[in-house]
DNA sequence: TCAAAAGTGTTCAAAATACACCCATGT
DNA sequence: ACATGGGTGTATTTTGAACACTTTTGA
């Protein structure tokens, strides 16, 4: 961050964005790491991206400056998850987190939250990650993050949970084109459930929300599998809510 | 307010609330009315009740200082809706708005939105709403509100409707003690749907969420109704994400 | 005896679940 | 030829939806 920034921040108010992907065929969620470029120790600081708000800048134009960090916030998923506004949070902070943001303990801060889903094809490279510091961690495995971070990420993944039965969120986690697979496996993480492939195909494909691309998968050593994609017109209207997905039961 | 509390109020963010309630087989939500004591005209201004945030003061705790203006807040289900933090959100104030609440015209002010719902024996009188220039309105016939405040009762009846189905929430707007045709008349009016009364009355029964109490209905001109309650345990263990409601489906 | 709301069961259609084998590919 | 994941159908059970009459009370 600039000085320029710094002088306009307001040191009430910040902003900070629990950024969920799918790799590997995990959850992760995108932190930054203090001290990245020794190695880790027990005391290795992570923490979710975050920011004062500038005065004249609205919440979620914060939000994406942030996001803007490591992805396209233009083309990304993310909306408004929740405040955290307790007298406690300050004084639970980490002294070098609170001058890296520019802080004093003796202020209150509110912190909004949102949270962020982005398709693999919006990750900025690993190299580039590591330069900025920060790094993808799976949510299964999650460390403990400065502040109260670690409520506001289980936050992020049972909104995510939630949403997935009746919005279908899961799919902003996906590529444009997906096997009924990898499908499955997000649907399987999310929920933390397994499904049976034979009912998981039959139900997916009577949703109406997905549609084959005709292209298959080439170069594996196996039958290749077919590609689909949601059908942008149904998924709109679902989120819309004037389409209904509730015929499918998860 | 007295003036040693506005001494403290952080300009920056306020804290607003949408108050439900069940009365008369409506859905109605809590108001403030500038001109109370003149007859409304179309000029009357409605607001939700809202407050700048004392320095030291918690959003949660500002919330309950805000809500125990007409009802004890300890006994009240309240929970934090969404954060509204545009530019232009001051902008389409209305004046008369911001001298009440203190508020420059050339101050961005983030608020903070919870939502209440009210049991009717947690109303305060209609005399002591009036005198306190709050009234009762019936959610299909709001007027506009000041600011951007219809969305956020949108916003509120929304999140009410969602919650409807997996956290049975729409009870906490019922007394005690409640007649099945009761509790389908709320959940015919959150949903905006009718239900057949004897599915709804096996559904209802058959989700465990809801004893009989042995109690029936006295002095009404036909057969009297059996009173019902929630269970308790198993509605405390809904909350907590422990017992599930999904098998039963509206 | 009338009006008004309470209470109660069955039938049919739709959806959820459980379950096992053959297919296409690269090596 | 084999290892790997892809892809398919049926039978059973559970749940949802539609539907009409008798009961109890006060006036």
């Amino acid at each position: 961050m600039q000085k320029s920034i710094f002088s306009e921040l307001n040191p009430n108010i910040s902003v900070s964005c629990v950024t969920l992907g799918f790799s590997n065929d995990e959850i992760k969620v995108l932190v930054n790491v203090a001290n990245a470029k020794k190695k880790k120790t027990a005391s290795t600081e992570f923490s979710l991206p975050e920011s004062l708000i500038q005065s004249d800048e609205a919440l979620k134009e914060c939000a994406k400056r942030i996001l803007s960090d490591f992805t396209n916030p233009d083309k990304v998923y993310f909306e408004q998850l929740y405040t955290f506004g307790g007298l406690d949070r300050v004084k639970k902070h980490d002294d070098e987190w609170l001058r890296l943001l520019g802080l004093h303990t003796d202020e209150r801060v509110i912190s909004v939250t949102y949270f962020a889903l982005l398709k693999p094809d919006l990750f900025v490279s690993e190299q580039s990650l590591f330069d900025k510091h920060t790094e993808w961690i799976s949510i299964s495995e999650l460390p403990h993050l400065a502040f109260d971070q670690n409520k506001i990420v289980e936050k992020a993944v049972s909104e995510l949970k939630k949403r997935l039965k009746f919005e279908a969120l899961g799919i902003e986690l996906l590529p444009e084109k997906f096997t009924l697979n990898k499908l499955q496996i997000l649907y399987e993480k999310i929920l933390n459930i397994e499904f049976d492939k034979r009912n998981f195909r039959r139900k997916i494909l009577n949703s109406g929300l997905f549609v084959t691309t005709g292209e298959r998968q080439n170069d594996v050593t196996h039958k290749p599998a077919e590609y689909y994609k949601v059908d942008k017109a149904k998924y709109e209207l679902l989120r819309k809510g004037e389409f209904d997905l509730s015929f499918v039961n998860f």
